[in-house]
DNA sequence: CTGAAAGCGCTTACAG
DNA sequence: CTGAAAGCGCTTACAG
């Protein structure tokens, strides 16, 4: 039993005025104050809801965004497409959302796909392939921009990437102003630019840095603050989340006095559920879902003003928070 | 520098043929073969790509279906989105992502903003709200349905639920097997449905459950260990995916033989990065993506067929992986 | 198997 | 401020 749809001759005809004196009053087109009125009325009596297909047709726009993704799994991709999906709803657009699932060719395909839609932006998350459809939006004019990171035939285009140069520096200059000159930094096995960026800054600023690798699961935190006090000058610990948490937690079972001993800072890298500590962590923390609201944004104003993206926009989704674990250095 | 749009008229005029055959063509219904290669030759030079919006409008259905998420975050949404996206892609179908962040109010208002789209079909995830719109939907014969969790106006939809209570019988009844007449569970702070079903299966199966509350930042695997082996009766321990790697960590530290001595079951419920174990764990595996992707299949199948959804749909997202640590109770 | 024509629902110069 | 008309790009009865 499908209704047939409402239109704006429908609204029209109750309104006792003509489809393009409905569509001007729905659109924002100045319409005389009793028409108006009258034309909102018969609009919601009739239920009527604008048709975006006809919309899209009619004008340029389809107000829609495309977002390929290489492969959709992780908690920078949930951030990204939040970031994404709630600045382009402000502005009226819906987000598209499609994976590669790790397939090259796919993604190059997927892309394809979305010229059909008529996106007006394309946002293309780790893209890889030849890139073979790109020219096609280049030359119909419609933004593409590159997510964290490019490759193959995405290498042209304009990148959104993701630093925390700003909140390691403020981190690292409340270290130094702190007097710590040397500390241990615990880097998980697995690749974190989060934490090289910041031991880059750390040894930019003059002060020396200690790595040690640790396994997730076989984490000794006691192990750990016992080594940081023997090493005599050793006066701060920066850890991920988890670890540091446990540090804290650690130190507390053998009274370790944080600060005030030692120092601890954490780096909040995923939205992980951790171990409440009684004292509330100094950290940098980091929030991705800025890159998707920032390129979100970005993509937008371009539409509406035309300004080109440049090569590449940094987008910093750190912060640094300075709470209780950082004091002064013990020694 | 916007091109004008290449339309099938002028894929037509350089074919030699009507649009109509160009259409015909291009959407596989039987055309002279002559014509038909001429025709896809004549789109390829041009560069033609169909307009989704205006084949929209001509058709009743536009190919999409809109997701409206209650909040966007965790583990759960992003499996469900590369479940329900892969899959619908695969049908030629796009998928509309957006989120409430939250809001009631929004979300109602997302869920009206898809009606505009004129998704063929709508999936609510964790719906809350008045469910205004939805009368709409139904009376358009558009498909809806709930994912994971209904409130509100939201509640009388069909829903996807997702269950493990296969894979918690195919566990339960291998324990049963080999002699497990009592068990620890490890349970964490969080809420665990998972683990939850998995004791009350096996207190059905009358095996006795011991339950014992674990915080991720305190956990000392060795002190757990130990307290089970002096318990006489208990023979097996299931644990989250991260504790149990760790207690396999742990006994290999103490020389404590597994499952010789001991058996171990992991619950594996989040995409977690754990630490390698020597031997592989025995464990029921999460994979909350199925639940996107029969949701997908099934809707499409409705789309397709009719086929109306059931009340209530139970996707077992479990798995029973039998391996090492799981074997004949040792006392 | 094919073409001419109509129509999906909207918006916007154009002329009043 | 408003209406009649054209047109966005496609597809599908309809008649050949």
């Amino acid at each position: 039993v499908k209704d047939k749809h409402v239109t704006v001759y429908d609204v029209a005809k109750r309104a006792g005025v003509s489809a393009a004196t409905v569509s001007r009053a729905l659109t924002g087109t100045k319409v005389k104050t009793k028409n108006q009125a009258n034309i909102q009325q018969a609009a919601r009596d009739l239920g009527y809801v604008p048709n975006s297909a006809a919309r899209s047709l009619r004008n340029v726009s389809t107000m829609t965004v495309g977002a390929v993704f290489h492969t959709l799994s992780g908690a920078l991709a949930i951030e990204l497409i939040s970031g994404l999906t709630s600045t382009l709803e402000q502005r009226g657009y819906s987000l598209f959302v499609s994976t590669a699932q790790g397939n090259d060719e796919q993604y190059d395909k997927l892309v394809h796909r979305f010229l059909e839609r008529r996106v007006d932006a394309l946002l293309c998350i780790h893209g890889a392939g030849t890139g073979a459809a790109l020219a096609r939006f280049i030359s119909a004019n419609i933004p593409v921009a590159a997510l964290i990171s490019q490759s193959g035939g995405y290498e042209q285009l304009p990148l959104f990437d993701p630093t925390i140069s700003q909140a390691a520096k403020a981190c690292v200059s409340r270290l130094k102003e702190f007097g710590h000159r040397r500390i241990l930094v615990l880097h998980p096995g697995r690749a974190s630019p989060t934490l090289d960026k910041f031991m880059a800054t750390a040894q930019q600023a003059k002060i020396s840095v200690e790595k040690q690798d640790i396994q997730p699961g076989s984490f000794n935190a006691e192990e750990v603050l016992q080594r940081a006090r023997r090493s005599p000058a050793i006066t701060a610990i920066i850890a991920p989340h988890t670890e540091a948490a446990q540090l804290c937690i650690a130190a507390e079972r053998i009274s370790l006095d944080i600060p005030k001993t030692l120092s601890i800072v954490a780096l909040r890298d995923r939205a992980l559920q951790v171990a409440a500590t009684r004292v509330a962590l100094s950290m940098i923390n980091l929030d991705p879902s800025k890159i998707g609201s920032v390129a979100a944004d970005l993509i937008v104003e371009q539409l509406s003003s035309g300004t080109k993206l440049k090569r590449k926009t940094a987008v910093e989704i750190g912060s640094w928070l300075d709470r209780d674990t950082l004091g002064p250095a013990a020694r």
